[in-house]
Parts: structure tokens; sequence; C-alpha cells
DNA sequence: AATGAATGAGACTTCATTCAT
DNA sequence: AATGAATGAAGTCTCATTCAT
């Protein structure tokens, strides 16, 4: 029929679901999200949301599974000795890094409490951040540093940017830096080092 | 409804469904809720909900501006010039108060997408909970402490501390306790002191 | 058909969702009868139907449970001695009675083989169709005929009527009559009588 | 591909499917079936049922019009002289093909509401039990009993062999026997002999 | 000949909200 | 003041059927 119809045709149909689904879920939450909205935004017939996805939270199961979590690599940000630099590239990264998938966070937040498989998504996701934190760190610091000094801190900042990233999409993605309290563990780490 | 039933004057009827409303709010969520299961299960007539609450979204902004929020007094905890002592009194004091709100703290986090006004009681409860730390920590170090050094913890202590709350309902209530985190940044308290 | 049926608003809304169901049921089948056409029929807006009855399985079920199902005198029908009339006047008015609840009778058969509640309802008839030929036949056969040969007739009968009326939905409330097989049946209840 | 590839297909695609509707049709009834369980129970793809059977309904007709009834042997089951023995056996073999066939009949008696091919062949394969009966039973009884009896014996026990059918599918297959009826019949029949 | 993606009508059901009493 | 019957919009999901390969 329109075989230059690049516009809506572009991607198949059950990717431009998917995509629509995310979409929605993140602004309007995924109970307030009808199927049939999903299906006017990808463009297809209402049916074919559930032909795909046979009921609404298969979707939601889907869009979970796809997350990217990509591993964000350690050496490029490491300066070494340098701590207080390093925690700033590094924080930097990864709230460059949760911008960058908003929507999807957005969505792990507000679905964590009713769907299970969102819930552990979320929590595999801390874990994560608090091991690169503390592979960072681990490449910056001197030898001298006590071991448990590193623990403390990477699991303080682990904690503090995940909350700043919690309430991010209430602020519209804005959050308060962290310059002081990074200067202020950097500090604290070379303090242990002197013994 | 049976007249004589002592049990259902135990509170008046308005209270009684902002209760029942409360409790399910947070098991399962403000759209998921049903008026009708509100009404059941506060013991009245389906009709008396949205007599008190002409819509649904004002029973929910019944509830947050309902919000305890208690003060916690500061003095009990300080033990002057012990820092991780201190702390570690504090924290067990904050989450204590979390867990005998949780439900309404469930609440809070589930719904601050949807609803704004949610949305500040939690900011606000943010705020709140940092100048808490921040105080009991200003009575608790020496004067020789720079005060930077103070708001450093104090921010940091502030979003470990949330962020745990955040997840709690998640775990069912039980989080890792900062004990080794506390310790360190009494240290590092400490350690600025010095100089 | 109901002579006092002047408008469709005179019997409370629950009774005409009932009435309209059984005929819709009887007609074209529960499954092929959506509720949307019940409330129309009904004359009463969609969302009453599941406010009386929350699924439509419930409807079914009061239709059921509100069966007649009269006992049917069984004096007026003796003329002692005569059993061949007296047969014939039992077996007319078996018929009648299906006929007067041809409707609720058609569903019977109908749904039978999905719900068991409408299962043991047919189960329930025929065993009281085959109690009252009983008693019949005993009060018209003299004391010497044997026992036995009437528990042989009752069964018989009850068997062949309880088909008549299975089949005379698809023929229309038409049946062959059974003259001929009752007055064999009379005869032979009086050759035993001779021993 | 190739019709007689042998590869997973036992039988051709077309009798599979057939094979699967009827089976799926007495279980769960016509309307209760989606033709997709069809297919997938058929092992074939979904589009292959309505290939060749445009709509739902031809596939009902195409089972109807395969129907078996294969015509029942009358000579070895008489024992001439006598009737008891003879009706036993007579019953025996009836309940037998039934029993063989129980799924067809099931979804003889489940359909005959709504398509009225079925509802002739319900009918029919009752003009055939009747006339059976009636062989065997000319083929037994002497010449001197009446043919009005032999008549009305054949009516009853069609009538009562065929309600047994009916509901066997609700019974799980077990009906009661009817020993003490056919004794009765066998008695009454040689009583008109006499005369 | 065969297939499975696509379609859309329509089914059941839920529920906030209104209103007459 | 209180109630529960009534309303209708909207939601999820099913499925027969079509059609382009």
């Amino acid at each position: 029929m329109d075989p230059d119809d690049t516009d809506s045709k572009e991607a198949p149909a059950r990717e431009r679901i998917l995509h629509a689904a995310e979409e929605l879920f993140a602004t309007s939450g995924f109970q307030a999200t009808p199927t049939s909205r999903i299906a006017e935004r990808a463009g297809v017939p209402k049916g074919l949301v559930h032909y795909y996805f046979r009921r609404k939270d298969d979707l939601l199961q889907a869009l979970v599974e796809r997350l990217p979590d990509e591993p964000l690599a350690a050496e490029p940000l490491v300066v070494p000795g340098d701590v207080s630099t390093t925690l700033g590239r590094l924080v930097a990264e990864l709230d460059r890094a949760h911008a960058s998938s908003a929507v999807l966070s957005h969505l792990l937040w507000r679905e964590a409490d009713t769907h299970p498989a969102v819930r552990s998504a979320l929590h595999a996701r801390f874990e994560r951040v608090t091991e690169q934190i503390r592979e960072v760190l681990a490449a910056t610091v001197g030898p001298r540093v006590r071991r448990s000094a590193v623990e403390a801190v990477a699991s303080l900042l682990a904690l503090a940017v995940s909350y700043r990233h919690a309430v991010a999409r209430h602020t519209g993605g804005t959050t308060d830096d962290l310059d002081q309290e990074l200067r202020f563990l950097a500090e604290a780490l070379s303090a242990t080092e002197s013994s």
C-alpha cells in the first residue's frame, strides 16, 4: 500500500509497542496506562498489543528483561592517588548513565512495589553501583589505605548516589551535586593512610 | 450495619475510613484500591466514603495532611565527644521512627509519582532528617571540628539513611546496618579536628 | 405472554434482570448471551446487571435456585382400578407442567454440561418425576399387583417421559403421545394381578 | 510442503484437525473452544484450520457428517422365544455402542440446541435405535404376540435407553441397568401371547 | 498449498461517582 | 446526616477471520 511510508512502519510492530509502553509506563505509571493508549501511541491496532504480549504484565516483564545496564568502564575515570577528582568523575559518570536511561529508571522505581521482577532488577542495580564504586576506589587509593575504609566509603557513596537517583525523577532530573561530600570522603581516606 | 455494634463506634466513621484507606493504599496502592474496599474495611456503607471525601484523591490528600512526623528529641542521643556512639544511637532512632510509620512511609513512596502533595511531603521528610542529623552532630563534636565537615557528614548520612528507608519496604523492613560506615565517619570527623 | 405484564418498570430491576436472563439463556444459550443484551432486554443499564450479579455465572445460579418445581397433586389423577386412564392423566399432567416451565427446562438441558448446579437440578427433577409416577401407580392398582411390577412400570415411564421432555425443546414442544404404550403397560400390570 | 510428508504427521492434517475438534467440542463445548486451541491440539498452524474449514461452523458440520453410526447386527443377539435374555443382550449392545462413541454423542447433545444439523443427527439416531429394537423383538417373539404389543415395547425401550444415554455424559458414563424393567417387559409380552 | 501476523468487534468486569430517599 | 441503588465510562482480554506472502 504505502511502500515509501517510513515514519510509522520503520520499526517492527512489536518493537514499537515496547517503545510506546516504556514511555507511557514511565510517564503515567503501569496501572494508569491503558493498553489501548499503548496501541494508539505505537500506531498499531489494539489487538496486536495482546497478540504479542498476552497480558499487560508480560509487557512490563519484557521491558525489564530488555534493561541495558551497561557495565561502565572503570579505568578511564581513575586518577591514581587523586581520590577527590576520581570520585567526582565517577559520580558524574553514574549520574550521566542514570540520566540516559531515565525513562526506564523511573519505571523501575514506580513498579517495584507491585512487580517482584522489577524489584529485583532495582536491587541488582544498586549492587552493581556499589561494586563499581569499590573497584574504582581500589584502583585509585594507595595500598596503605585500610580496606575497611574503602568499603565504608564505597557503601556510603553508593547509598547517597542511589538516593539521589531515586528522587531525581521527582525533581525533573536535577539533583544537588556531591562536591562537598566527595572532598570530605577523599580527605578522610587520605587521613587513614597516614598510619 | 448493626446498630448495637460497639466495635464500629470505637472511632468516628471518618477516622475509621482514613485508617482503612491508609492501610489499603500502602498495601495495594492507591489506584488498585477500590473505595468500596475501603468502606468494607472501615465497616461503613459505601456511600459514606464519598460523603466525607468527595473524590478518592481527597482521601489521599487528607492522609498526607495527617502525617505525624514527630520532631525526635536530639539531646537524649548526644554523648558529647563520642561521635561514633551518638551516630549509632541516632541512626537507630531514625530507623525506629521510620519503622513505626512504615505504612505511611510506604504510601509516600508509592504515590509520590502521581500526587504532588505526596511528593512534597516526601521531600520535606528528607530535609527534616538532614536537619536532625546536623543538630545532633553539632551538639556532639567539639568546636574545633570544621563546619563544612559536619555538613558533609550530615548530608552523606541523611542520603544513606533515606535510601535504606526507601528500600526497606521492599525487603520487609530489614536493612543492613551502617556500623562500619558510622565508625568511619566518626573517625574522619576526629581527624579533621586535629588539624 | 403474561397478561399482567403491563410495562417494563413494573417489577423491580433485579427481577427484570432475572426474567430477561431466563428467556435469553434458554433461547440463545448461556455463553451466546452477552450480559449487555440481558441489560438491554431488562431495560436497565449494563452496570446494574453486574451490580446484582457480580459474575455472569451468578445469574445462572440464581435462576436455578429460583426453580419452581411444583409438587403436582396425585389424588385428582387417580381413578382406582383404572390404570390406563390414570396413567394417561398423569402423563398429560407431567407434560403440561413441563410445558409451563419450558423456558427454564430448556435452560436446564442446555447448561447441564457446563454447570454442576444445573446438572444436579436436572437429576433431582428426574428423581421427582419417578417418585410421582410411583405414588400415583400405587394408589391406582389393586393390592394384588406385585410391587416389583409397579417399580418397573414407574421406572420405564419416568425414563420415557423424561426423554420426551428432553427432546421437546428441539421439536417446538410437540411430542408423540404415549397412548399405545400406556395401554400396554396397564394391561401388563393387570396381567400380573391375576396370580 | 508435500502432503505425503510423514515426518511427524501420522494422519493428514485435515484429519487431525477434525479429531482435535471432536474431542475439544465434546469436552468444553463448541463456543468455548477457540479454533486456536484446535490447531494447537492438532499440531498444525492456526491458519490451517481456517484453510480447511473456512468458518468454525464448518468444522462442526464436517464432524456430524462423519458420524459413523454402524448398523449393529441383529441376529447374533436373538434367542428365539427368550425375550428376557434377548432384550438384555440388546440393551448391553446398545450401551456398548453408545459408550464407544461417547465423545461424539456428548457433542451431539451439547450442540443440538444451536445447530440444526446436529439436531437432525440426534433425531435420526433415536429412530435408528427404535427400529433396531423392533427388529430384534420381531425376530424373538412367537407369531402369536400382538404386533401392537411389540410396537409398544420397542417404543418404551427406545425411549428409556435413549434417556439413559442422554444423561450418561453427566454421570461419567455409568447408568443404572434395566434388568428389572426388561424382565417385566418380557413377562408382559408373554402374557399377551396366551390369548 | 500453507502460514502466522494482523485486525477489530465485542465480551466480561470493575469502579468512581451521583442521587433520591 | 447517611445510605445503597443506580450509572456508564473505561479497562483488559479473547478470538474468529482475513490476508500477504
